[in-house]
DNA sequence: TTTCCCGTTTACGTGAACGTCAATGGTTTG
DNA sequence: CAAACCATTGACGTTCACGTAAACGGGAAA
């Protein structure tokens, strides 16, 4: 029997609020067990939570999430119904190919910001303390603040 | 003299409507000069709605991309100011490259929907049509509902 | 028992990013 | 010159993804 979770420790282990798990209940994207009238998630339902904030990360809405998750589940729909939901599925590929080259592009981007900011701090620094040029490109260097 | 577009031309040309064109400039992303009343955009307007729309794409909002447009722009800050955009850029770049992970990851399992997708519908026709085939392993990406 | 601390439902509020009128005005086309 | 268009400025409406308070219950600790 594997462990389940309370609604806290979910949360807190996912940096969420309950509400947005509760949020994620209304939206029929998780369905946890009741113990009386307390909510008690489980392992699937713990590795459900996980794909919907990886969907949310990369632009899906919770229906499209939804839509998604469900074809993991359901069973058998009939080959129409297959069809459709491969179409789907491609489609989100197709999109998130491009989302990632947009994201390479932005990457570059903010890294060509941080440069230039980078040169004008030097370049002030050296109107007061005159030095041979090094010039650092300098990204990766600083840790994720907060 | 280079050329310059009207608001629908700029909006068909993006996919996007006039009204969000507006929109970015209440919010002051583009100022468009104006003939009398209507706007006119120019060649840099329609470079800054290339990088308001990308950065759309990969989930900034209208106010983070402001930042950062507005950074490409202006001139002296001094220094506090700088780093304190360069520690958002660098922020920013952080972020971008865990959404790059996720969308890999992403685009790894809805491959993999579909490859589920593609056996099912395999199976449906080896029903009627038998021939040898090797199956993937039905393990799914959840823990299998009790 | 009373006090906390979680948890629950119900329901209205909010910020972002536009959509959608309404009222108005310039312009070019038959 | 009137009809068709396209544009402009309000300003209210809408969807999404929760936030936030109100009112209530159960259990454990003081």
């Amino acid at each position: 029997m594997s462990r389940t979770y309370t609604i806290r420790e979910l949360a807190r282990e996912f940096g969420i609020t309950s509400r947005t798990l509760r949020h994620y209940e209304d939206e029929g994207l998780i369905s946890p067990e009741r113990r009386g009238t307390q909510r008690i998630y489980s392992a699937r339902d713990r590795a459900r939570v996980t794909l919907i904030l990886r969907g949310r990360r990369v632009g899906f809405t919770l229906a499209e999430i939804g839509e998604i998750l469900d074809l993991y589940n359901e069973e058998d729909h009939g080959a129409a119904q297959d069809m459709h939901a491969r179409s789907k599925f491609v489609q989100r590929i197709a999109a998130l190919e491009r989302q990632y080259k947009d994201i390479e592009e932005s990457i570059a981007e903010l890294k060509l910001g941080v440069t230039r900011i980078d040169n004008r701090m030097t370049e002030r620094h050296e109107e007061i303390n005159p030095r041979p040029q090094v010039r650092v490109s300098g990204f990766g260097v600083l840790p994720a603040a907060e």
